[in-house]
RNA sequence: GAGGGUGUAACUCAGUCGGUAGAGUAACGGCCUUUUAAGCCGUGAGUCGUGGGUUCGAUUCCCACCACCCUCACCA
């Protein structure tokens, strides 16, 4: 269909015909000598000093007038008026120019001028074909707006949307100060298996694939928590990492089955100390990325700035639900449920019938970020008992914006009870819940070895991302998100057949 | 997994109470040496998501399927 397509056509036609006049659609490099951004920022430089510049990028605009032209070109920092005039450029360039097609890879080279409307100009000299397209962008003044064609053809997204990429820069600038936090203060990044023998650290189903040379199934990671565990084992104190984790699971707004998280841990602190660290961080992150703590997420106000509110989690129910649930059994809480119409699988044990109420009746209120902590031993196999009440444990969830951006806990250290919770895991899973945890034999024996006491953390990143960039999905903070694979004849302008492709076919 | 919505030219969208479709942009031809949604004149462009059914006739009605979006359910 493609190859069919009217338009496409004509441009290999101008391909065709660039070739005939000896000139390579598709050089090897161009001296570039400035960006766009740097002529507009220093225009009165160029202007008065008539210094010769080149750019390289993408024409996005072009009025023909005939035998002059004004063109947009947008390169990596923006974008940048040409003007070409026959009389400047010669009748030779001034033909190949009219052979260019919005879409094309140009690089030009002249001096800059202000026009009569005011704006920054470059007058060309010298223009230069670095690629020629061969399919028409989107409309200028609409844009692409299909969803389905922005994930699944990212590249377009980006070079039509401009606000794509400043959420993109956004995301690398988060996480790259993130690691700039962590790095002060002495924490060592490591890298640890995405193939696992046994998938653990949290409460999930996994991806399964097979090592073909050992004959052996291997899980795609859902954390990495145990492996960083056993490196606090092994001696070292502060470790993190940026993680992708995989979870086979539903998609929805905040939901991909490829995901990165970061973990920490470190050594001799209780969660009462990663609190601190948690809220000087992200909002150390938001002061540097954004450069305030106040930011706008979907229509809210949040207030980034230490410290956050602090509530166990039977507190927040208290305050949001009007209800002390805490000590009550299943029948009460089931009980409970019935009494404010949430619908909760009969299956549920408390831990799971609390988080239940706990996510619909406070979680969505919480806008302005919260540590909720203290969630029932039954709910958080991994986390160490609460020092006052032995069937709570310490842990907290950093919530902000409605969500749960992290989980954090004071380690369990103790190998018995470790053994003794996963047991209870075990118990879960015999019971049909798919999302138990299993027990990891060498992760015990490790921890035999002696573990210090430490506290844990893991952050969503992909969420942080969405808040600091006031995305309402996931998807608009990843690259490339998970998709249903295109089909042949499917959906439509995205089916592609490609000439190269049947050629070879016709030919082997 | 359940419910709702969408799918028409390269893009953004109209439209057909059933008679095989249109606009703007983009493209092509012509005029135009400071335009910026350039302008003016002219032209071409579509298996109306896929498959089946009803019908003399389906892009339109019916059924199934596919993809995407939204809401809900599970989860970070």
């Amino acid at each position: 269909m493609e190859e069919t397509s009217e338009l496409r056509q004509q441009r290999l036609r101008k391909l065709e015909e660039i070739r005939q006049l000896g000139i390579n659609p598709y050089p090897y490099a161009y001296e570039v000598s400035h960006t766009s951004k740097g002529i507009l920022d220093s225009f009165e430089h160029f202007e008065s000093s008539q210094e010769k510049v080149s750019i390289a990028g993408r024409l996005m605009t072009v009025r023909r007038h005939g035998k002059t032209s004004f063109a947009h070109v947008e390169d990596d920092a923006g974008r940048l008026q040409i003007y070409i005039r026959l009389d400047d450029v010669g009748q030779e360039a001034f033909d190949l120019f009219q052979l260019f097609d919005i879409g094309d890879i140009i690089g030009v080279r002249g001096h800059v001028f202000r026009t009569r409307t005011g704006e920054v100009t470059v007058q060309v000299e010298t223009v230069t074909l670095l690629s020629k397209s061969l399919r028409p962008l989107p409309e200028k003044w609409h844009g692409l707006r299909d969803k389905e064609i922005r994930y699944r053809q990212r590249y377009l997204d980006l070079i039509m949307n401009p606000d794509v990429k400043e959420t993109f820069r956004m995301r690398t600038e988060i996480i790259r100060a993130l690691r700039s936090f962590l790095d002060a203060r002495g924490f060592l990044e490591v890298e640890t298996p995405v193939l696992q023998p046994i998938y653990g650290g949290a409460s999930a189903r996994p991806f399964i694939t097979h090592h073909n040379a050992l004959d052996v199934d291997f899980y795609l990671r859902i954390a990495d928590e145990l492996y960083l565990k056993r490196l606090i084992v092994g001696g070292f104190e502060k470790v993190y990492e940026f993680a992708k984790d995989f979870r086979n699971e539903g998609m929805d707004r905040t939901h991909q089955p490829e995901f990165t998280q970061m973990e920490l841990y470190q050594a001799y602190i209780d969660y009462n100390d990663l609190m601190e660290l948690v809220e000087e961080m992200i909002s150390t992150v938001a002061q540097r990325v954004l450069g305030k703590t106040d930011i706008a997420y979907q229509g809210h106000r949040i207030d980034l700035s230490p410290p956050w509110e602090r509530l166990s989690l039977f507190e927040s129910i208290q305050k949001y639900a009007d209800a002390d649930l805490y000590g009550k059994n299943v029948d009460e809480l089931r009980a409970f449920c019935d009494e404010r119409n949430l619908k909760v699988d009969e299956r549920l044990g408390p831990g799971k019938l609390i988080d239940e109420i706990y996510s619909e009746l406070v979680e969505p209120y919480l806008m302005q970020p919260t540590f909720i902590k203290d969630h029932p031993v039954d709910m958080s196999p991994l986390a160490k008992r609460h020092r006052d009440k032995s069937d709570l444990t310490e842990r907290f969830e950093p919530v902000i914006g409605g969500g749960e951006i992290g989980n954090a806990f004071s380690e369990l250290n103790d190998p018995l009870d470790q053994r003794e919770r996963f047991e209870q895991q075990r118990k879960l899973l015999e019971d049909g819940d798919e999302e138990a945890q299993v027990l990891d034999e060498d992760f015990l024996r490790a921890m035999e070895y002696g573990m210090p006491p430490m506290a844990g953390l893991g952050i969503g990143i992909d969420r942080l991302v969405m808040l600091f960039t006031n995305s309402p999905s996931i998807r608009d903070v990843i690259l490339f998100p998970q998709m249903r694979p295109e089909r042949e004849g499917d959906t439509h302008g995205m089916s592609d057949d490609d000439p190269v492709d049947n050629q070879k076919k016709q030919t082997a």
